[in-house]
This record gives C-alpha cells, structure tokens and sequence, in this order.
DNA sequence: CAGAATGCCTACCAACTAGTAGGTTTAATC
DNA sequence: GATTAAACCTACTAGTTGGTAGGCATTCTG
C-alpha cells in the first residue's frame, strides 16, 4: 500500500526540496505553503516537484520522517555526551533552542501538531510517533535520574516528561507569538524546569 | 485608517460568522479555512460574508479582538471568585481545560502565534495583545501569591509566568498531537505547576 | 407610504491550488 | 554510439481562493 519513498534514498535534488519544505512548514504550516513556493526558492518550476513527490501529503510525510529521525540521532547524541540526567535535560532543551534560535523556527512537528485536524493522516500519523518518541525518552531519562538520584524522587516520570514537553514547545509558539514581549527562549525555561527536579 | 468594525457592535448574524469562524481556526489556522467553509456552516452563500466582513483579514482580526476580550473577562471572573493565588492559577489553567475540552479545541492565538509569519499583521499583532496581557495577568498573581505567602518567594513572578503559559499551550498542541499517548490535559499539568510555586 | 438599512442572492473575476501529459536536456552506463 | 534514467521543462486542467458588481427581498423608520 505505502509506496511512499523513504527519506534514506533521496536524491541531491529532492533532498533540497524538503530541506525547503521543511522551512516553509516550520514558518507557515502545512497549508501555508505552496509547491510554487517552493518552486521559487528552489529555482526549478513548479511541476518539476511532482516528479520527485507526487503529492503534498508524501512530500510533507517524508518531511516529518526525516525530522524524526534527525531527531532520534540527536536523543543519541545527548546520551553519548552526557552520563547524568541533569545535564541530558538541559542538552535536550537546547535542542529546541537551536530551532528557535533561527530565525524563531517552530518546531516542525509543534506546526503540524497545531494544525493536526487539518493534515492528511499519514502526515498526522508521522508527527505523533514524534511526541510518543520525546515522551518516552524524556520519562526514561527522568527515572534514571531517580534512581541514580541527580533528580528529586516521588515525581511521576511520565508526567514530568510531558510537563517538559509541552513548555518547550509552547515557549516557541509563545516566543514567536509574543514577539519582543516575552525575554526566555526554550533553554532558559527548560533550565528553570529541570533545576525544579534536581534532587 | 483603521476603519474596522469593532466586535461589539457587531449584529446577530455578523457574530455568528465570527462564532463559526473561530471553531474553524481554532480547528485547522488561518490558512486552513476559506469563506466557502464557513458558508456551509452557516448556511449562508459565500459572498454574503463579505457583506458583513470586507476581507479575510478583517474577519480574523475581528476574532481575535472578540476572544482577547472574552479572555479579560474571564481573568476578572477569576479574581472575582478566588482570593488566594494557588486556587486563581488553578483556575487559569481551568480556562485552557475547557476549550481543550471541548473537542480538544486549541487556543485561537496559539494556533494563530504558530502562524504568526504566515497571517496579516493586523491579526498578528492583536495576537500579540493576547500573550501580553496573559503574561502580565500571571506575573501579577503570582507576585501578589509571594507577598501573601501563599507563594514560595524567591522565584522570578514573569519567568515563573512565562513558564505556566507556554505549559499550557504547549499541553493543547501536544495532546492533539500525540492523540491518546497523552494522557494529561492542560488543568491536571497546570496543577503540578502550581504544586511546585505553593509555599 | 417613502426611504433606508439589513441581509442575502446570482453571476462573475483574476489569481492560485495541486496535479497531469508529454516532450527535452543531461549525464552516466553498456 | 546507443540505452537508460534522472531531472527538468512547457502547456494544460479542474477546482478553489478571496473578492467584486449589482440586484432583490424584508424590515424598521420617517
């Protein structure tokens, strides 16, 4: 059923498009953008998309598929660099202050999310195995934390996991909403939250 | 040059439009909603809207005053109703349960923030007005829940402000997004905020 | 009853939407 | 040098978009 490509095997060419699209989804959303959008900035014509992804709804699903796992090999990375669950947070909250950093990005997956009602389910499907994937990760780095004891115990891991989740992506939808009004990005209020759990 | 109507004088039909397209925003964002959606809705012919609102951008701009309004209501209702800080923040975030409650519904200005590059400036910036005033709403209290005692002192009130915000939109894009991996709405993670400011 | 809003209609427009059909260039492969 | 395939093109379609023009009822007001 699911001929969809998969981003693993991209071509130069149709790599630069969704490098494209993603932007275009992470500043106006899913139906914020257009393929001639993108077609202009590309500098090809419009129809030439089609012949890389033939619909919208594929090239966002490989969009989001990317961004996962981009996303996991991050979650890797911040294991690799950093033993104590503390510091795990923290390199995590910046994660998402690299992406608000420029030019006060959304989170792509944050946009989507937002917009979830209104996006063709295969691309719906793909975002929510984003949250699943941070929402396990960050509960399992919690508890470890727990048991080691860098972080305070009698908090539920699950809840706290969320908790974290959800500021960091409402402190983009906020900082970029706000606009001047508002000082924290994502990593000063990830810091204020995970110095809340320190033991 | 502003020769908007203002959403208190608006007629029973006209304010109609306005309450069916703010579920259809609230839905799928500015650009996820045409005249033609909310005709159907309405059961009225697409270009009668226009009668009532010249433009698209004029409509939304008209939304958003109305629901920033309906918003300062509801904080007033609040300070009516509790004295003590705990139970006003509780309260709060009881607001944002109810619109996520209902058909797990965002925030009209955190769909519209998401958006914020994509839509008119003039509804950008009433969004704007909205994430102000909730800020300065929240630093307040909990500045006022310091000074009482009821508060735990020592933390920054607009830091601490920031924070329960951007949980609580972050909660609604979240748990829309994640579908039923999320168990928490917004009330229950503004509870284990407050937990955590209580003196 | 005259006038004037109010609210809605049909008919239309130009621009844009995703997507299709079919041909051309370019470059690697046999 | 022929084959193949990737990448791109022009030209097009059908449907949708926000928005306009102008007419027709109803109802409230002088």
């Amino acid at each position: 059923m699911s001929s969809t490509k998969h981003f693993s095997e991209l071509s130069p060419a149709a790599e630069r498009l969704v490098d494209v699209a993603q932007a275009l989804i992470q500043r106006g959303g899913y139906n914020g953008f257009s393929y001639e959008d993108i077609a202009r900035e590309v500098g090809i014509k419009k129809p030439s998309i089609h012949h890389h992804f033939p619909t919208k709804a594929e090239l966002v699903a490989v969009v989001t598929q990317r961004y996962l796992h981009r996303f996991r090999e991050a979650l890797l990375r911040i294991e690799g660099q950093h033993a104590r669950a503390p510091e795990r947070l923290q390199a995590y909250a910046e994660l998402f202050q690299q992406t608000y950093g420029d030019q006060r990005q959304l989170c792509l997956c944050g946009m989507l999310g937002a917009e979830a009602d209104a996006v063709p389910s295969e691309v719906a499907h793909e975002v929510q195995q984003f949250f699943k994937a941070n929402m396990a990760w960050l509960a399992e780095v919690i508890a470890q934390g727990q048991q080691q004891g860098s972080l305070r115990a009698g908090l539920d891991p699950a809840a706290q996991a969320q908790l974290l989740l959800c500021a960091l992506e409402g402190a983009m939808v906020v900082g970029r909403a706000a606009g001047s009004a508002v000082h924290q990005g994502p990593a000063a209020l990830g810091a204020a939250l995970v110095l809340s759990l320190r033991a």
